[in-house]
DNA sequence: TAAAATTTATCGTTATTTTCTATTAATATC
DNA sequence: GATATTAATAGAAAATAACGATAAATTTTA
């Protein structure tokens, strides 16, 4: 005997009759006819190996062994209803944990903000944050240790999916004593490789200056392992670098480096939410991530094309006008 | 959504892909074809308003908020094979609990002899004993208070089954200065209905001992609450009385009572196991019963009929052996 | 004692659900 | 781009559960 040959209906039949101690009452009850409790009740102590119910025309009751099962039928019952409560708790989007990976370029800087946004849109959402490489994070994320990530395209998208949340462009960040410091708006034609401070192999942020510098004489540079670090070194005379918007926006300059915009020259990365394509939480990622871009903060941009005309740290949302036009 | 509409055999199947990961492998572990888990897995997931898996051809995964699911539908599952086990333990013949009632004349006398035989034929078997008047043990039998009786007969039986136990024959119990106390076998017409002394209204051996004087000339008689009472009131020499062997037969004779038997008058009570017929174990009843008859006390009979040549307290089940033929 | 009333069980049929085989669609690997 | 793997879909078949009508059993009423 089988447990998933039982049927949960039967067991509520078995109680309503329990219950009205008459077959064509409960019945009733359940909605059903007549013979079809009487059928279905047999079937059930068929299976049980025992009858649950003594029965006359007169007098219908549980046997004093059939009473325990149907005690124990309450509690199968009882725990098949929480499993429905939780299914349409749990159903409910947006809600729960969300685990979240950042790169680690772009977390510190953004998580702030982010939870900020996140917790007024969604105050049942609980996140748990997290940090690292762009291809750590794919990993775990296809893994299914992580929900959903915010990393710099390009990725190697198979079997995922993504929406953009915003273009980060990238400033030079120069010792003030540095000629380039002196450029009202650099190129990225003035920047020598062999004077360029990058992070440590695997920072997508390394690749991309480096790509963005590509046409430049490349030789060895000197590097760090965060963003911080690199921020110090270039204070110290190190050298100069490409560095995300938001790890300048609030940052109290010293006096000792400069910050330039590459306004014409397109340097920056597009920021981009990305989940599972089969996750079925698909949707709701699409639209958390219209909320970031919605709300992104200032200092980005909502496309990589420059935005002419415009502060270097737009009002916030500014920027986004156009791109709340798509949606 | 209703609970009933849950099939336990989908949630072993689901349970099937979480542990597999792998759709045709779970199948085949439950033993179905991989669109029937597919199409019941989507069926549930409609059910319970969610998706629980997270799938491609690549990766199956119960998501996050599945993985919760499944752990209550391992409590449900858990729940509904304990109903089974449940089922299984009780449907074991004579065992758990038997509630039996006796009359008042009877039970004090035979449960210790029954209390014996029953535990070593059914060592898991727990007795509950009650005592009580005919009509109330009749009462508690209907209500399903009691799960058989042994009482004398004749009994209204609508709705009730019986098997017969044993003829328990009447003794005339007379103090020994009474003239009765000397006839080595005395008549029922020798007695006095004057001088009978009886139990209160509602003992059923009240009314056997007047229907079988029922000849004589009646007046009021004195009685007793209980047979001990009665006894004592013998023995102070207040009147004799009919009495049913088993209250005799252990009894400390103190030289101030006579006990004589009645043997041609085929004077007695015929003891029944009672039970609802339609009580699902009422083969184990009639078996039990049958099994009282073959271990009955010396001192009753198998059947009323007058045993020829046979002593008063025959050894033990040799009055029987014939009614052991019969079965 | 017979008839009436009540109630569960049974019968035959219909409707629904589950399962199957065959095939398609999607995706990853070579 | 071909191949292999795997879940999803489609349509038919089987199994199960439902119904209405009626029988059988038993108690109550006349």
């Amino acid at each position: 005997m089988q447990v998933s040959t039982l049927s949960l209906r039967d067991l509520e039949y078995a109680l309503a009759v329990a219950r009205q101690r008459h077959f064509g009452k409960a019945a009733e009850a359940c909605h059903v006819s007549q013979p079809t409790l009487s059928s279905q009740i047999h079937k059930l102590e068929e299976q049980l190996g025992m009858a649950i119910f003594e029965r006359s025309t007169r007098r219908v009751a549980a046997s004093a062994r059939g009473e325990a099962l149907l005690q124990q039928a309450e509690v199968v019952l009882a725990e098949a209803q929480r499993l429905l409560d939780m299914a349409q708790h749990l159903s409910v989007p947006m809600s729960g944990t969300l685990r979240l990976g950042a790169i680690a370029t772009l977390g510190p800087y953004y998580f702030p903000h982010l939870l900020r946004t996140t917790h007024r849109a969604y105050p049942s959402l609980a996140l748990r944050l997290t940090e690292g490489k762009t291809a750590e994070l794919i990993q775990s994320l296809r893994r299914g240790e992580l929900d959903c990530i915010l990393a710099a395209l390009p990725v190697a998208m198979s079997g995922l999916a993504m929406q953009t949340v915003f273009f980060e462009p990238f400033f030079l960040v120069a010792p003030v004593q540095h000629p380039l410091a002196h450029h009202a708006t650099p190129t990225l034609a003035s920047i020598r490789t062999r004077e360029l401070l990058l992070l440590e192999e695997g920072h997508c942020l390394r690749d991309q200056a480096l790509q963005l510098c590509r046409g430049n004489n490349s030789t060895v540079q000197r590097h760090a392992t965060g963003l911080e670090t690199l921020w110090h070194m270039i204070a110290a005379g190190e050298g100069y670098s490409l560095l995300p918007a938001l790890s300048v926006v609030k940052r109290a300059t010293l006096g000792m480096v400069a910050v330039r915009p590459l306004l014409e020259s397109g340097a920056g990365r597009m920021i981009a939410l990305i989940w599972r394509n089969r996750d079925p939480r698909s949707r709701e990622f699409a639209q958390y991530a219209r909320l970031l871009q919605s709300k992104a903060p200032s200092g980005v941009w909502a496309e990589a094309s420059l935005p002419a005309a415009r502060p270097r740290f737009s009002k916030k949302n500014e920027a986004l006008r156009a791109s709340k036009k798509k949606q």
